[in-house]
DNA sequence: AAGACGCT
DNA sequence: AGCGTCTT
């Protein structure tokens, strides 16, 4: 029989482990998270692939070969965590006791390790895996070597690298993609490439040309840039190879037989796994594997609902326990949903099938006790919205219950979910359904396919519903979810069905006087360059402006020149390109976005754009709009301000309400700081800015110049966002002294401001968290970093987000009161758009005065703070008249 | 992926 | 400070 051979690379492995799963400590307080997922796939070794070698290759701190000959070779990487570095020495303290083979070798890495011997083994006929997290082994593959790769998504599982999955992936062989590197380098290593080429056309050149020697050899072969390019990096291209290839003739001290394997699980290693604490891993390593196939969701039996009988069922068992939890899934036209109640689970397998259980629903005795549990409900409510079901009775969504306990997080749909905090490995929809080309319609899938993956997910729903509500009270943000989340997802889902009306012909128009404008520009523009180029390349324009017609470089970027608004206004006076440019890119961004952008996105039968409303995006609590994104239409220029006028109420005889907040953010900083001062100027309802001005610049308020209130209006939005004296000073144009001398004044003047900013960032590092006045928590581990820029940026976002989403969370309660008390007078006016501090209401003509004191009403009183909230509120048939 | 720019 | 979109 063939030979097995186990090679781990131990760096990479436990790298991902520590960043892969949640945080992890023994009762003593010592970091375990990293050691326990590495020691998971030991278990796994163990207990399923039995090999005949095995052994685990390291890294060591000394030079490498690579190092010797580049010296910046992994230049600017981080140091390794403090964490992470101590569940190093565990993990091979751990090993040794194992008596599992450590491999290292002074002057290599453990990659050039694993290739010696897994090549080595191939000589006697052995097959090997190589366990890794680091793409750069890939090249190692041939029939024999395969890559057991696991992402720091899917934990535990690996996915197995052969020479089909390189050749399918990349469309190379595993050798050349030591090529393909070269070309395209590796930042992480800090390998250089070729500037310009990045993987797409690094793979199509090695598809053509094979090795970057045969590629050079060629190079007569291709044209323009790309060549050139090509030229000029073609020393670093071959250094990036030297870096890149992995050795596989490094002078290893062990041999392939001094691996033999023959278990891992001595006595005194289960001794080190109980100090550690594992103990759903001692009980798997002593012999009952039954722990092995629990929450194997595959496994779990469910009910196919198909008829009436099976759809009776399951409305009993709802009516019976009345809970349910549900997980929905839409992929194109199909519909589908997993739940489970009373403990059965059951599979609904389209959406017929879902608009049957719906009705079925609505018309059980218990209806509006049953409470429903799902992830992502908005969506499960323009569900039921679509099937004209009963309003439900919410009370969990695991998508925002992932996000109110961290709001810094990217993802939060349940296989994402699971990982964290139920450390389980499930496929997301991303990996089951494909994406992009390869992407399959869930129409062409089995039932029998769709529904165990469906069933699991809803499994994971249920055990995270059992541990999230109790994480989120701990965090106290009950209430939050309670009372302001969960309510508030419904009202978000009828402004994504309601949609706002366009004025479909008045915006194509202004799209054409747009264009022909652009048109004019394009020409007078090329006529004063004495050139033709692209405008809207920022590179072909800083070739024009700073080499061709010599004008000054102000300002480079990491690319090149840069030509953003600040440099342009200071070249003004240089030439008269400069005001053409100007206007063409603000055209061309209006146009581009708002006038044919937004064609594109209006629905042809209602004349209507529906944006998507985003709850878990904004890590201060803001909401967020994209498809179109209705948050930022543009207002400040005139010109710009013009497209307001197309969006219009949704019939002719209906008006727009608008009403927004004044100043809500400095009033919530004057609640929050306590000072006097502050508190005085909004209890007088003075002009804020004009007051700062005459505090700080010592004039009464009578007094102010307007470039005065300019400055003092830089001040309060600085102070806002936490700005220091240096970017303060650039803002206004002064110097950094005269800057912080503002600065001062102004604490001088509002010392309580000044202590709240400097507790703030006191308490934010203590904790390691900053919070809302509704307890809305939000992580800032940066300021812990020993990056000083990483530091200041985490002191801003202290000084901020309590602020920022302090005002998110007051208007998300208007929102729902103002929705509620829409409802309970009885009128057709209905919310359709929030931006921040700003609520739309569409409303019948007849009902405009007492929306009007609605919304006033409700908006003013959403929070009682030490000073009063105001609002200023207008009718009238277009966005442009209302604001 | 980066730069630029629209909003609060 | 926080977002989303367009362009190359």
């Amino acid at each position: 029989m063939r030979k097995k051979s186990i090679l781990i690379d131990g760096n990479s492995l436990l790298y991902r482990m520590f960043y892969g799963i949640r945080e992890m400590t023994t009762a003593k307080g010592v970091p375990t998270n990293a050691i326990y997922g590495f020691v998971g796939v030991l278990v796994k070794i163990e207990q399923e692939y039995r090999p005949d070698y095995f052994g685990v290759a390291f890294d060591l701190k000394a030079p490498t070969f690579r190092h010797k000959k580049y010296a910046d070779y992994k230049a600017g990487r981080d140091k390794m965590p403090e964490d992470l570095g101590s569940q190093f020495v565990l993990l091979k303290e751990l090993l040794r006791k194992m008596e599992v083979p450590i491999l290292e070798l002074s002057g290599y890495e453990a990659d050039d390790i694993i290739g010696t011997l897994a090549k080595e083994g191939e000589r006697q006929e052995a097959d090997t895996f190589i366990i890794t997290g680091d793409k750069d082994s890939f090249q190692l593959v041939d029939d024999r070597i395969s890559i057991l790769y696991t992402t720091t998504r899917s934990g535990n599982q690996f996915t197995t690298v052969d020479a089909d999955y390189i050749m399918e992936r990349y469309g190379v062989t595993p050798l050349e993609l030591i090529d393909v590197k070269a070309l395209m380098g590796d930042p992480s290593d800090n390998i250089p490439g070729v500037a310009g080429i990045g993987e797409k056309t690094a793979i199509k050149l090695i598809k053509a040309y094979h090795t970057i020697d045969g590629l050079y050899d060629h190079i007569d072969d291709l044209k323009g840039k790309q060549k050139e390019k090509l030229l000029n990096g073609r020393d670093s291209a071959y250094e990036s190879r030297f870096l890149g290839e992995i050795c596989v003739m490094a002078p290893v001290e062990k041999h392939i037989e001094d691996l033999a394997f023959d278990g891992m699980f001595t006595d005194s290693a289960k001794e080190m796994l109980a100090e550690l604490e594992f103990k759903s891993i001692l009980k798997k390593v002593d012999g009952s594997d039954a722990v092995l196939t629990d929450h194997q969701g595959d496994m779990l039996p469910f009910t196919r609902v198909e008829d009436q009988r099976s759809l009776m069922g399951l409305l009993g068992q709802i009516n019976q326990f009345s809970r349910v939890f549900i997980y929905a899934l839409e992929e194109g036209d199909a519909l589908w949903m997993a739940l489970r109640a009373g403990s059965q689970y059951y599979f609904l397998p389209d959406a017929a099938m879902v608009e049957a259980f719906i009705g079925g629903l609505a018309d059980i005795p218990v209806a509006d006790d049953v409470e429903i549990i799902g992830q992502d409900l908005k969506q499960l409510t323009h569900i039921f919205n679509r099937f004209g079901g009963c309003i439900p009775n919410y009370t969990f969504d695991t998508m925002i219950g992932g996000y109110l306990l961290n709001p810094s997080d990217s993802r939060y749909h349940l296989s994402a979910l699971a990982a964290k905090y139920l450390d389980e490995a499930l496929p997301d929809d991303e990996e089951f359904f494909g994406k992009g080309k390869t992407k399959k319609a869930a129409e062409d899938m089995e039932v029998g396919v769709l529904a165990p993956y469906t069933i699991r997910l809803c499994d994971a729903l249920y055990r995270l519903w059992k541990l999230l509500p109790e994480k989120i009270e701990e965090d106290g943000m009950t209430c939050l979810m309670d009372t302001i989340e969960l309510p508030l997802l419904a009202i978000m889902a009828s402004m994504e069905e309601l949609g706002f009306t366009i004025d479909v012909g008045a915006l194509e128009a202004l799209s054409h006087s747009f264009e022909k404008r652009l048109l004019e520009l394009t020409q007078e523009i090329y006529d004063l360059a004495g050139e033709t180029f692209n405008i809207n390349s920022t590179k072909q324009l800083g070739v024009v402006l700073f080499d061709n017609l010599k004008l000054p470089v102000i300002k480079k970027t990491k690319t090149g020149y840069s030509t953003s608004v600040e440099v342009l206004e200071e070249l003004k006076l240089f030439h008269p390109i400069i005001e053409k440019i100007l206007e063409y890119r603000s055209l061309s961004k209006l146009d581009g976005t708002y006038g044919k952008g937004l064609i594109k996105l209006i629905d042809p039968e209602t004349h209507r754009v529906y944006s998507t409303f985003n709850q878990t995006v904004a890590a201060t609590g803001r909401l967020s709009s994209s498809d179109p994104n209705l948050q930022n239409i543009p207002v400040k220029t005139e010109l710009g301000r013009e497209i307001r006028r197309v969006f219009i109420p949704s019939a002719p005889d209906r008006i727009l309400v608008d009403a927004d907040y004044s100043q809500i953010e400095l009033r919530v900083l004057a609640h929050l700081s306590g000072d006097e001062n502050l508190i005085d100027a909004f209890k007088k309802e003075q002009d804020i800015h004009t007051r700062t001005a005459s505090e700080i610049f010592g004039v009464p308020m009578d007094g102010v110049t307007r470039e005065q209130r300019g400055h003092a209006k830089a001040i309060n939005f600085g102070l806002i966002y936490g700005k220091q004296a240096f970017s303060l000073g650039k803002e206004l144009g002064i110097s950094r002294k005269e800057a912080q001398d503002y600065i001062d004044t102004y604490f001088a003047r509002y010392p309580k401001v000044a202590a709240y900013m400097e507790n703030v960032v006191t308490e934010a590092k203590e904790k390691g968290y900053v919070t809302t006045l509704w307890g809305r928590r939000r992580y800032l581990p940066e300021i812990h970093s020993r990056n000083r820029m990483l530091v200041q940026s985490g002191e801003r976002m202290a000084l901020n987000t309590p602020i920022q989403g302090t005002a998110a969370d007051i208007i998300k309660k208007a929102m729902i009161t103002v929705s509620a008390r829409l409802a309970q007078e009885g009128l057709k006016a209905k919310l359709i758009l929030q931006v921040h501090d700003e609520l739309i209401v569409d409303a019948l003509e007849s009902e405009q005065e007492q929306v009007l004191s609605i919304l006033i009403q409700e908006m003013e009183r959403a929070a009682v703070l030490s000073v009063p909230l105001t609002v200023d509120a207008h009718c009238g048939h277009s966005w442009y008249e209302v604001k």
